[in-house]
DNA sequence: GACAAAAAAGAACGACCGTTCGTAAAGTAA
DNA sequence: TTACTTTACGAACGGTCGTTCTTTTTTGTC
């Protein structure tokens, strides 16, 4: 029942492609409706205003991201196969996802950090929500004592999502092919350091 | 000679102002009149064009982050006294340089990372003078003999790089009052792991 | 103080912005 | 088919965007 759902979850795939492309701030009304061949009054009454469109599209963009990522690594064993299994899948989410540039919502983290209202909420809940998923998967490295009872997973899981940003950057700013390589080798350096003094 | 000349600087203090606060995208002719007093067409007649104004305002931003950053820090002494002395200013330098909010470059960089132009090409050109003086300050530091001489400088400015990009993010997004305590943790750990062996 | 050069203002432009409203088309259920 | 609701369109709004002109004011020099 209901077209009008098909439509919006439409429109908001495109959303994402168009934030990939050209940032969160490149989500116009105009340049959607222009996306999707929908009009532009057609469009905005799937939403009823920009603010609740841009936070429709966080919360689609987190929604996939939990599945790119999170979701598959936990066919993987808890511990180290678990943290290397969710880092693989972020480094190349939004390949898998379908989006050809980069992650929408690094471009919101970054757009709205200083822009207070319900958008940043919504950014800040999924950012906070990653930060403890992330933490909680280093624990469990604690708990099958593969990583030491004195590991701090909050700086674990701090670092870790450095590294991911140190990758977006070398990746997509310098063009540097051997971005990957270089995050992978520092996480594996990162689980090393971590672990029981052999 | 020239009130123009006082007059463009000032400009630009203010456009840097405002990326810092808003982003490279709030960068606008109008909004930087009304910030300096100027009229519109006063304020476009310094620069012929906004992607010039964007691509001056780059150069001010980068040139402002090297007097900040690595200029003081050229008076440690050579290797891990100037690594430190680097990284710390680095995570205070949008206050010491009088910007209340975030990185201008840093917001340019995510903003214009899938956009070709000029405005890209400087951005690109100060992130790769950045790392290559980062790469340059942990060679100096295996010079030195406090890091082994197998230590790879830039797989460990790519890691430096990420720790203060995750700073960014949890002071600024995440309102984290540990952030920059985090990040200096890991510095150390950063430095610990790749020094000899002991 | 006169005079040329530089700097700033003012008005207007076409384009796009988010948004509103009235209307037409499409879908749904009886 | 009828009646009703949902969905989409088209036109228009006030506002801001970057940009282009022309005119006025300010600056620096003889």
């Amino acid at each position: 029942m209901g077209k009008g759902e098909d439509t919006r979850s439409m429109i908001l795939d495109a959303a994402l492609a168009q934030a990939s492309e050209g940032g969160f701030e490149s989500l116009t009304i105009g340049t959607l409706a222009a996306r999707t061949g929908l009009s532009k009054s057609g469009l905005f009454a799937h939403f009823g205003s920009r603010e609740e469109l841009q936070i429709a599209a966080i919360d689609a963009a987190a929604a996939r991201f939990a599945d790119t990522v999170f979701a598959p690594a936990l066919l993987a064993e808890r511990g180290l196969p678990r943290l290397r299994a969710i880092f693989a899948h972020w480094l190349r989410w939004t390949d898998d996802s379908g989006l050809a540039y980069g992650c929408p919502l690094h471009a919101a983290a970054i757009e709205f950090d200083d822009r207070p209202g319900p958008v940043r909420d919504h950014l800040v809940g999924h950012y906070e929500r990653l930060q403890r998923n992330l933490e909680r998967a280093f624990a469990l490295a604690v708990d099958t004592g593969e990583l030491p009872a004195d590991a701090d997973p909050g700086q674990l899981a701090f670092e870790a999502l450095g590294l991911v940003f140190a990758y977006y950057h070398a990746a997509r700013l310098l063009r540097r092919a051997d971005a990957a390589e270089r995050a992978r080798a520092a996480f594996d350096r990162l689980l090393a350091a971590a672990a029981p003094a052999a």
